[in-house]
DNA sequence: CCCCGGACGTTATACGTAAAACCTCGGCGC
DNA sequence: GCGCCGAGGTTTTACGTATAACGTCCGGGG
């Protein structure tokens, strides 16, 4: 049996817990900020803490953060907010962030092109520090040269404008992606790649370059969503000459774009085309024949972040990390088809 | 240009512009506050904007959420961050607060069930409101008695605890199913329910019964993922008895799960079986044969609910709104087969 | 007997901003 | 010649918290 204050009633302050339990305002912050030992009496401790519950007293988060010159919010840009690999990101760095007792606030960069006008008026909360995707790079440059601490997930470990870097082994990724196919049979590739021009997207196509040297590789780029690649797709496979019989995407909406076109064209998969996609999102197993692709640990990745993030705020190096990643073979390849 | 402070140094506040403007910190805070018309001459209000260009200057957020007692933040509370349709709702809620100088921060209730510990530990901004799924009960549970103006999304107008309401006309949708499918000559029905319990689902659920009534209708009922549906559908349709020629779903997600259930049972779509989703996300047109299924405005939802929640924050009524929905046919669904 | 050092609190202050209240001065009406 | 007013500022205060600096009382060692 709660007693509820007025509703229009303005929230109680740490004065008013003190004026209930007859002590000082600084009596009360000490003991709710659990730095009383030795400083209060149990019997003082426990006036507080009963006089704080009941009335429902929460400390104003305003106030404190400016007391304390730092707030516990960590921001995480993603390129998109419909990307489900970063809401697994998003909960791992949140994961991580709640057992620190730091919140994340989410930034996702606008689907158009072309930086925003004022991040920081977007993200409405002051800061300690920022997570950032590099398939972000526009909305992030607003946040550059800010001073903020900034963890960057997924680019080029020499640029020097990020405090620590967390990455993901992509360029292993895609060369277990090619040992499989090749495998199989295949030498004809064509490669599905993001139109977002970003490091992780570039690693892979040099991870590709590389492994598939000496075997056919065609290029085509297309931005990740199913309609654009389902029409890159169709353009690429329907053009004259020899067809690739296994088409590597960078990412699984990619490679179900490509399932569409293939289906379109009436090339069965994966009996006249193989495909593989990127990131193991639910998308992957939702398709059939279900997608070869390529796992991604989004979450720890999140959580490496997050822990980075908190290492450099708390004046420590955080070591780069890599993250390695598995290939999951599952319907959408099969064995090359014979010529 | 830009000349950079020492990064290690500490931002600087108003005073700093001021020492460098040669005026009063007063007379920043009024000319960076557009204020000033009458009140400061352009010369000098001139001359306060080229110092605090030059110096880099951003107002501290947390001293002026603790001056003004607001923070121009939302929250919104969302079931989980991986439902794309959310995602919608936040960018539509996010496009009318950036337009008043509001941020939106997410609140994704955790995926396992059970109200979390201190939503707002992890939410860490002050907020001034919330706007809450009905599909995130549980965590919104926290939000209730605190007193913050509450925006419903899709929930029961009579609750009396939300300060607005927005909803979908789902029932509507649901009939327009129905009316499709009846056309279509089905007759026995399967619905695939939504297992977290809704308001939003109870109506659909409703609106089934009644347009169905006079023919045959079952339930089962699954978590929104493509796992869980696909064992519930297999088992519905694997059971003794007469098939149901049609399946209607609360979600484009079950209705996918259906597809991959009726693939390995060897039932063709739409040839042997109908299925329909619900709130047309991408993953919709991502399969094959596409799904027919109720076209949501998730924007628009996400707009209307940032405009309510600021008509209360602004001391007017915001009348219970519910928005249109449209039925989109696509390959999903055709004539009931011969029986 | 005096002084000293814990135990237990209190008083005072600073964080950076917004804005109310207050100053100063020159011009103008009467 | 005096008062008043408006333009163009400045001084001051408050928001709520955390914490450094400062009492006060009491028991005990020298």
């Amino acid at each position: 049996m709660q007693s509820h204050e007025p509703l229009g009633g303005a929230r109680p302050t740490s004065r008013d817990v003190a004026r209930a339990a007859g002590v000082s305002q600084a009596t009360v912050s000490l003991v709710l900020g659990e730095k009383w030992r030795g400083r209060v009496s149990e019997r003082t401790a426990e006036s507080v803490r009963h006089a704080a519950d009941e009335l429902d007293y929460r400390p104003n988060l305003a106030a404190r953060n400016l007391r304390l010159g730092r707030t516990r919010t960590a921001l995480l840009v993603v390129p998109a907010l419909t990307n489900e690999f970063f809401a697994h990101v998003y909960t791992g760095a949140a994961a991580v962030a709640a057992r620190h007792g730091f919140g994340v606030v989410l930034y996702p960069s606008p689907d158009g092109v072309g930086p925003t006008r004022d991040p920081f008026a977007s993200a409405q909360a002051a800061l300690d520090g920022v997570i950032a995707s590099s398939m972000a790079a526009d909305a992030l440059k607003a946040f550059r040269g800010t001073g903020l601490p900034l963890v960057m997930l997924d680019s080029d470990p020499a640029d020097p404008g990020a405090a620590a870097h967390v990455n993901l082994d992509v360029a292993d990724g895609m060369r277990r992606v090619t040992r499989h196919l090749l495998g199989l049979g295949h030498r004809r590739f064509l490669h599905l790649a993001s139109a977002v021009p970003s490091w992780t997207f570039d690693v892979r196509a040099a991870a590709l370059a590389d492994a598939l040297r000496g075997t056919e590789l065609r290029t085509v780029r297309a931005p990740l969503n199913v309609a654009d690649a389902r029409e890159a797709a169709h353009l690429a496979l329907a053009a004259p000459g020899p067809r690739p019989t296994a088409v590597i995407c960078d990412d699984d909406i990619l490679a179900v774009g490509v399932g569409k076109a293939a289906h379109r064209l009436g090339l069965r998969v994966p009996e006249d085309l193989s495909v593989t996609g990127f990131d193991d999102m639910a998308l992957a197993t939702a398709v059939e024949p279900e997608l070869t692709t390529v796992r991604l640990p989004a979450e720890e990745f999140g959580r490496r972040g997050m822990e980075a993030l908190l290492a450099v705020l708390a004046g420590e190096q955080a070591p780069p990390v890599t993250l390695p990643v598995d290939l999951v073979p599952r319907g959408s390849t099969g064995p090359a088809p014979a010529v």
